[in-house]
DNA sequence: TGTACATCAGTGAACGCGCGTTCACTGATGTAC
DNA sequence: TGTACATCAGTGAACGCGCGTTCACTGATGTAC
């Protein structure tokens, strides 16, 4: 039952997606290496072609999640306040498993010294700098107090509102957080000449 | 071997910040029911005489880590630039044991329908209330987006800073965030009459 | 207050399930000639 | 181009370790009289 080289890449990209998808919704630990190729329409038996071991699979799923993300906001309309608009929402919330990497693994990913740890950094760092050029602020330290700090702000509020029971609750985190960071992108765009 | 029911009660104390503590480090999989009772000094034998299972203590350590973290809240000083000093530092980010519960365990929480998830939206709650009553805004609405933005800035930037690697990269998420809030703080009181 | 008995906090061995990993196997793919 | 053989992607059974939970046991605590 060998396959061919291009359907063994296919489905190297269909257990990457599918982990990518699990470890955002249900935590890396809570999801074993048979749900994931089950999910990706294989048995368990085949990992090991793909990956050394399972800690190798989520550097990969989230360095590619990570690589979507980035991909997607610089596709995205620019700007923070276009930025707010698009993460700041019930579905971005309730999309879990497409949704942020930081949002959905950042205090999981915060403990370990794995490699995964250092596509995130790295991803931070690319996220910032690309923030912070389109942000509004007269001088460069400003502009990047602006990028780290709203950014912040998203991946804390989306954090709050997903751990929010009442649903009111956690709308409104959404709504008060969004509101913010739009009014105060309007005054300081009011101070621009 | 029977022990007093005062040293009962001070033995489940010790279970309890050994969890909340470990919990916090460690993520609340990855730690064992022996590794809790091991550091509160017993053996895990013991453990059900205090709890019904795992998922029992981790509700009630959780719980009362949260209200420690109420009790300084209110007993630190007012004010959310008070708060984002004492907040956004080194010294708070490498002590995730002790540090805030939802920077450190927000993103495992948000999963799950357990009792834990309704102890920390309650604290949500309260914390959202607390801050916008000591929020520098003119009306009632106001206050609420500075206190909810607020507070989500501070969680988001200590989880990204606890991300980081690069020792620059993550002093400079606390540094950034701190002076962003510190700034609109300042420019928002200048407003008041 | 003292005595006899029941209770039960904590111990440490044992159980059993889940999960990461290994392995023999199958048969299609790829390659050497 | 065709043939013979080697490779190897995926299968599914099996292994073994870790961990949550149970249990018989010990002896100090608490209580009834």
């Amino acid at each position: 039952m060998r396959n061919s080289a291009a359907k063994k890449d296919a489905n190297r990209q269909l257990i990457l997606q599918a982990a990518g998808r699990l470890f955002r919704e249900k935590g890396i630990e809570q999801v074993g290496v048979a749900d994931v190729m089950r999910a990706a329409g294989m048995t368990h038996g085949g990992f090991y072609r793909h990956f050394s071991d399972k800690s190798d699979l989520a550097t990969q799923a989230i360095s590619q999640a990570l690589a979507v993300q980035q991909e997607a906001a610089i596709n995205g309309a620019p700007g923070i306040p276009a930025l707010a608009e698009s993460y700041l929402n019930s579905e971005h919330r309730d999309s879990i498993g497409s949704g942020c990497v930081f949002a959905a693994l950042g205090s999981e990913t915060a403990r370990g010294h794995d490699a995964s740890r250092a596509a995130m950094s790295q991803a931070i760092r690319s996220q910032i700098d690309f923030l912070a050029a389109g942000a509004a602020g007269k001088t460069d330290e400003q502009r990047r107090q602006i990028a780290v700090g709203s950014w912040s702000a998203m991946i804390g509020a989306l954090i709050l509102s997903r751990i929010s029971e009442d649903a009111t609750l956690s709308e409104e985190i959404l709504h008060e957080t969004k509101g913010w960071l739009l009014s105060q992108q309007t005054s300081i765009s009011a101070d621009r000449p």
